[in-house]
DNA sequence: CGGGCACTTGATGCCCATCAATACGTGTGG
DNA sequence: CCACACGTATTGATGGGCATCAAGTGCCCG
């Protein structure tokens, strides 16, 4: 969802500017920020869609539950990723910060109104859309067809293009995160993460297991085999 | 994706006319019609898109391949169902016809330029693709964390629903097909079948495997966990 | 009418889930 | 500051659900 680099993540606005809300010409529309501690939850699944939401700063999960506990992840949203615009009356996820996080918020309706008669800001929620279809199609291959060690290596190859700086990998999410996003269990991303140590692919700063450094994209790229 | 009832498929024009393409008062669009022979793709993927469809008869399936050929379907498009809406210059997915199809298509073009001007197209545009999102995060969970009845089930009722004349459903697609969408193989969906054929859930009509009757919608639908 | 494709059903195997034990890191309160 | 508790991750042992391999049936289509 909403590829972006860790360039696009220190220009703050650039984003929702994209969507045309600039605050200067749309005094209609303000931009409020919140701060979500971690594990809180910004919305439930059926809420009616107040917000769409924009992160400044931590990290967001969304996920669908069964009534029986199981849990998919559908995406992670981090610095800079919109969230929440859901182009219907109520949420198909509830969203969870993954640690602290701080968003900004616009009111839906302020978005529709502005959309209703500027054609490029339509233009822009219709694209948005589409990388969040693009996303869930390309995910549904991988949930659908992919192997444990093919899942893992896509995941730090999504990770790596999102929020690596400085040659390192910080993962604000949890090993059982990482599996209800992956449709597998932690036990089973833990001993892929293993594996993919014991190759020499990648490497753990000290002693955090969350802080990770590709050594060999390359061979990385190999193990998860081309859309 | 575009859940619809029978009654839609009977008024052809339906989904197209909703985007807002009369041809009566719009003579810059042509709807063209074509036939696509049973096995034969209508376009590839990575494919510039230059065209939409709209099912008038038959089946198409979408699909996405790994390089060593695993398959996953990510959707089925009946009549009436408007597919290849790509909204990026090419296409992300290789659809083929499932039995002898006959499509109208449109040049996206034209679209675009209609739902440049018109604020009620480009609204249709973006509902459409909200819809086709919807589908694929629904399939995300089913994928992720259903076992393999849970997704026959889903599936069943997910037909039912879209193409269940008189009592009879009658599904264009082989158990390959079905088991490339679910995420399964053919062996693990026809033994679900059978399975729920012995649990008196459904019946087969004469001797054709692909026409069922479901006689126990309550208990079908319970084997399916709730969203 | 014959050949082959689609489907079912059975036997076996394997990948990943589950169950379990341990280690480690972090935060807390005495 | 350290002991302790708890949450997170790793690793090992075992099991199960679905994949794979295989055989047989029926039907569609040439």
């Amino acid at each position: 969802m909403f590829v972006r680099s860790a360039a696009d993540a220190s220009s703050p606005l650039h984003s929702l500017r994209e969507l045309g809300l600039n605050t200067d010409s749309n005094p209609i529309i303000s931009l409020n920020e919140f701060t979500y501690k971690k594990g809180s939850e910004v919305y439930g699944e059926k809420e009616p869609a107040e917000y769409v939401y924009q992160v400044k700063r931590g990290a967001v999960r969304s996920y669908k539950l069964l009534s029986d506990g199981r849990r998919q992840i559908g995406a992670f949203h981090l610095a800079g990723d919109i969230f929440g615009l859901e182009n219907g009356s109520s949420h198909r996820f509830t969203t969870e910060a993954i640690v602290d996080t701080t968003v900004r918020l616009v009111r839906r309706q302020s978005l529709e109104l502005v959309a209703q008669d500027d054609a490029m800001v339509a233009r822009n929620l219709l694209s948005m859309t589409t990388s969040n279809l693009q996303h869930a199609e390309d995910h549904m291959l991988l949930l659908g067809r992919k192997t444990s060690l093919e899942r893992v290596a896509a995941f730090l190859m999504e990770m790596d293009q999102r929020l690596t700086a400085a040659g390192i990998m910080a993962l604000p999410m949890s090993r059982r995160d990482i599996a209800d996003y992956l449709g597998l269990t932690l036990e089973t991303v833990s001993r892929a993460l293993s594996r993919l140590h014991e190759l020499g692919i990648l490497g753990f700063i000290g002693n955090n297991q969350r802080q990770i450094v590709l050594l060999d994209r390359p061979q990385l790229a190999s193990l998860d085999l081309q859309n």
